[in-house]
DNA sequence: ATGAAAGCGCTAACAT
DNA sequence: ATGTTAGCGCTTTCAT
């Protein structure tokens, strides 16, 4: 555990140099950089995180808040945020707010107070007022990603294009009894399943069809929410629709396997597509809107990096729109007759 | 972003006696304590936690390092730890070895050094010798859970009794054709897949049945692994085996989806069991040996905080063994007559 | 280009 | 029980 001072004696110079050498802030002339470096290497000195963040007030840390860990989706945004502050020399602290009110609370009032991140990256999350007061109090740069942050710098889909989109493929298809399988508002954060509902309905407002109430079933996002949706859908073969679109591959695939459980083919009788590109989509051959979670979690830390370093000749607008892409797979095609 | 001075100064107390009230070290009048948590309540004042680990050699941090994020165990663990830590004041660093040979070698030679973590906890990973020389030079506590860490606190699984478990269950409902599906020894990490192997071929031979090598096989612990493997072992109608342990629930479940794909019926025609408790377990109605990965992450935090705050009368075996239980649901049954 | 010295905000030993 | 004081290990003026 060698300190600055000890690389400092060895390499010849004073602890300011080193320091100097090793941040790459401040001139230091080549052959005494390598010879700082060297000694460094030697004796394997690391900077303290803590000596240095007392003296420069950065840590070199980025807080993560997530609303649960035990999705695919969050644990692929925070891999991808990971493996990108890593590149940039940053630690990654995650705070989970699944767990209880007073956890979440604490997180709040106390940990993301206490000076450890230089900046937070929220991640689908739907803050209250206060919530969000403290986040700007920190005064510390935050990049919300898929959550809609006033004031802040987000990265986001447009959930209701998502939902025209896969709509709309159907509808290409040939499909006209297209039923939906969308969140329940009250349950998931902020309204994305609302807005992937209502591009639904425009899309097939647009195709001069009726959105009914008996073709949408709200679920949970998750497999098996999916699959009791479908299979109230699906029952009834009198009213059956053609084709479902789920707002998750998840609940996609739940559907899929409900469809075989009631001996319904895939796609003969009914097609199937999701939103997201679930690391089982191909496995189920389904048809989905990719959103590269990874990705999203790369470019959260590109925004926060760019202000943390502001490039004055980058231009910085507020949101930024997140990639999708349509992945037409088998899961989906022309109703049978 | 008041300090601890200006708390002292509204407490009409010393900066001292601010630290010693808030942090509960050293003697403080009742009296002093609430004027002094009063007056930091007002201010919001939360301790710097770069000049707190300056000044202590404390950082009220701890490292997890994981071998991948992306999949359901290691959430799991990490979700369980992350909110025993929170519980005790501790922030979670992740580090996720996921990536590149570099981002692992950056990580161990680097960002642990940094003195940003008081302990680490390792799941399940296989370090080279140099990387555990890493570690231990530390000089911090460290638990590893289900990894084989030399000379560290471990939590782990009889992985061999649970193999042994999960075939004797098969065995008792009267299958005698039974097969395993495995990891591959080079994928995965320390020989856990070959501990469940062994047990299962120990059951085996203990009931004088032969551990044929044409009733194994190997795949990644995933779903569509699990399909591929059980699709070649159920293809052969004339050698097709009677049940099917699998290491892991994920490929499991991959082995129900393919006994169905093959028109067979789970369990009448064949018998499947895993080994986790998947979240999906429940759903496809797998029988499996439950191994809660949330309460190994509790229990790991738990060792450490041992580790940490030693209490003498505690006994501190050097490992521990973790919980596991049998959850028998309808994916097992008497072979057919 | 380099060194000396002050100080980041807190804690802990010592003194009272 | 409380205050005073000296660091913790580094960075950053300010000199030179």
């Amino acid at each position: 555990m060698a300190g600055i001072h000890e690389v400092a004696r060895l390499a010849g110079v004073s602890a300011a140099t080193v320091s100097r050498a090793l941040s790459g802030r401040g001139a230091v002339s080549a052959a005494t950089r390598e010879r700082v470096q060297a000694a460094a290497t030697q004796l394997g000195y690391v900077v303290s995180s803590s000596a240095s963040g007392l003296a420069t007030g950065r840590t070199r840390n980025v807080g993560v808040v997530i609303p649960f860990l035990n999705r695919w989706f969050y644990s692929a945004v925070i891999e991808g945020a990971e493996s990108a502050l890593l590149e940039q020399g940053y630690d990654l602290t995650l705070y989970n707010l699944g767990g209880s009110a007073d956890e979440r609370r604490l997180v709040f009032e106390h940990f993301l107070l206490r000076k450890r991140v230089d900046a937070v990256i929220a991640i689908s999350l739907e803050l209250t007022p206060a919530e969000v007061e403290r986040l700007i109090a920190l005064d510390k740069p935050i990049v919300g990603v898929g959550g809609p942050l006033a004031g802040v710098r987000t990265l986001s889909l447009d959930d209701e294009q998502l939902g025209r989109i896969a709509t709309e493929h159907l509808l290409s298809l040939g499909h006209t009894a297209i039923a939906h399988i969308g969140g329940d508002a009250l349950e998931m954060d902020f309204h994305l399943p609302t807005h992937r509902r209502h591009g639904y309905e425009t899309a097939m407002r647009a195709a001069g069809l009726d959105p009914a109430e008996s073709r949408f079933h709200a679920a949970d996002f998750t497999i098996p929410g999916g699959h009791r949706a479908a299979t109230q859908l699906l029952a009834d073969p009198t009213a059956r629709p053609t084709a479902i679109f789920a707002a998750s591959d998840e609940m996609a695939i739940g559907a899929i396997l409900a469809a075989r459980d009631l001996g319904l083919d895939v796609p003969g009788d009914v097609s199937v597509i999701g939103i997201d590109d679930h690391e089982l989509a191909g496995f189920f051959g389904l048809t989905t809107i990719a959103q590269f979670p990874a990705l999203q979690g790369r470019m959260a830390v590109q925004v926060l990096m760019d202000e943390l370093h502001p490039d004055p000749r980058t231009s910085r607008s507020l949101n930024t729109e997140l990639p999708h892409e349509l992945v037409v797979r088998s899961s989906t095609a022309a109703p049978r007759g």
